[in-house]
DNA sequence: GTGAAAGCGCTAACAC
DNA sequence: GTGTTAGCGCTTTCAC
């Protein structure tokens, strides 16, 4: 069966004895209009003795807006993180009635790509990119389309856009202060390798490092694929040094803290006992698993939320004209840091 | 800045000195109209030229669709099984060009949903639900609509919809029979209260153990909620009841089968050496713990791509009149089955 | 083979 | 305060 027949707003007006602006009007709350009470109440009633529904399509027809935004992420990253952050999202865009519209990153050349290929077709007004990982050729290239959009990611990238982030690195500091108040030695790292740029992870570590006076030593770095064969191989030299048997380590991601407490389980250490673990980064199993898996936690939600916010307001700023006199979008750029925390649980 | 200045198929044909209609018959592959094959490259320059891009809002608007399916998801069950479905759903949809809009599930009375909503206002065509469960009520009310949905889910309901579905259960006898063939003793089930009707899993563990010609014990079997307080205890009573300490146990779901495996480990447990356990589910975390969880996997991409194989061609079928003379669509419903299969880890 | 024209349902400038 | 009207960009019937 076809879309049950649609009443449109013609109808409405018809049954209301008024005009088709009038409801359009009402709709809208339009200001600079004003609208007789009983004139909007039999309106309103119209509406719901037709059981009426604007079709947002053709809205959006009207005023060149589809009323949606791209959710762009990369299939691999995603697991741990997006569903969060989708939730807060979501909840950011209710108010202004935006959908969201799911895309995956896959392409080749940033031509091909699909949120360019949306907005261009008009299916969307703008893009968050979650955990995405872009490049400075596509950053330039967007920036030259119009397109707005925002990032969020864990930590700025000090790049020309609009960045959430969080300041969760700056917890490692507070970790390992925590490892030494418990008169820890040998903290070591484990984390991936990074994807572009340099590692601000390890970077963080190893300030975090000094800062305590520890000095960092590389056979307690582990930077690695998380593959089968070359993580275990450097867990296991880790492991093996008796000079400098590690007394807790750092994780640099979820999946790491993960592969952490399964390589020191493997090699029969007990956590906390032998060796106290905390992971960077945030997920919903780290209570599901043996022991519990501290962690330095993003705001996932938050950095979701205010995303939304953000690029509600470069869409609608950018619709008119914008604060800054030229044309371009994004003239000046922002990085929100929101808070991140440390949540303690029994592996460290 | 708007959206820059949008070339229009009224550009287009202009620039290729034929009309709009062409242009759109182009686009469309129209059949029943031949174009010229010197017309055909004209266009398709002009196209190239100014870089057109058919506006999907304005063909959505004329065709009454939105192009657009949306998927209702439950924000609570996702993280586990949500992506991977999600990936098969995009393929799936990828030819036909339609979007997907992400929508979560949590309403009050179904009228207020916001799938409801949103296919009021055209902004879609149909829905997915993935794991998201569904009262007979709504069922009913959806299918008045004429909505057209399909239903992803881990076991067949038995209604009167569309279903994407796996034999899983099917596995859990073969899971058995090998604990059987290793001479395992005093099989135990674990899992989550059911959601709503009758506990399928749970039938499913018990038909296999008679099925083996094992006796189910009532003690061997745990029904919880994932309640930090509830789940521990009803472990400790079974971990201590010396006659019937379990050699092997079930787990209903992927979260039960981590917390099964964090319960034995915190009990001092050897796994697979004191007890197996196999999960019932997939996910991308049992190679990440300790020991690497055997689980019974379901075929999620597979199911995200039959799910929306089968909406596309009620979407369609239901627009063109259907096969069924009436105009009700969804008069035969069908359950697809498909095969899941059985992963074995370290944890059995 | 191709074009003219109507119209999908909405909004907003302008008229009264 | 409310109505009239002109499109937004597309598809498609019908005419040639």
């Amino acid at each position: 069966m076809k879309h049950k027949y649609s009443v449109s707003s013609k109808d409405v007006a018809r049954e209301a004895g008024v005009s088709q602006a009038t409801v359009s009007y009402i709709l809208n709350n339009a200001r600079n209009v004003k609208i007789k009470p009983e004139t909007r109440q039999a309106v309103l009633d119209a509406i719901k003795k037709l059981n009426y529904y604007p079709n947002q399509i053709a809205r959006g027809m009207k005023l060149r807006k589809s009323m949606s935004v791209g959710v762009v992420t990369d299939r691999s990253v995603t697991n741990f993180y997006f569903m969060k952050v989708l939730e807060g999202m979501k909840d950011g865009f209710q108010e202004d009635n935006y959908s969201i519209t799911l895309l995956f990153d896959k392409h080749e050349k940033i031509e091909d790509a699909e949120f360019i290929k949306y907005y261009n077709s008009n299916r969307i007004d703008g893009v968050i990119f979650v955990f995405a990982s872009i490049s400075d050729d596509e950053i330039e290239h967007m920036n030259s389309t119009g397109l707005p959009y925002v990032v969020v990611d864990t930590h700025p990238s000090g790049r020309n856009v609009h960045e959430i982030c969080t300041d969760h690195l700056a917890h490692i500091q507070d970790v390992i202060g925590y490892f030494k108040s418990r008169d820890i030695k040998n903290i070591a790292y484990a984390g991936p390798m990074p994807k572009c740029r340099n590692d601000r992870r390890l970077e963080a570590f190893i300030n975090a490092m000094v800062y305590h006076g520890f000095e960092p030593k590389d056979n307690l770095i582990i930077r690695s694929t998380a593959d089968d064969k070359e993580l275990p191989e450097a867990f296991k030299k880790l492991f093996e040094n008796k000079n400098f048997k590690p007394g807790a380590i750092i994780a640099g991601s979820p999946k790491f803290g993960m592969l952490t407490v399964k390589s020191c389980l493997a090699f029969g250490m007990k956590i906390p006992g032998d060796v106290s673990i905390v992971a960077v980064g945030s997920s919903n199993i780290f209570d599901l698993v043996y022991p519990p898996l501290s962690s330095i936690d993003l705001p996932l939600y938050d950095m979701g939320l205010k995303a939304a916010q953000v690029l509600l307001n470069l869409i609608k700023g950018g619709d008119k004209g914008g604060g800054n006199g030229s044309g371009k979008a994004g003239e000046e750029t922002m990085t929100i840091l929101l808070p991140s925390e440390l949540t303690l649980r029994e592996s460290s």
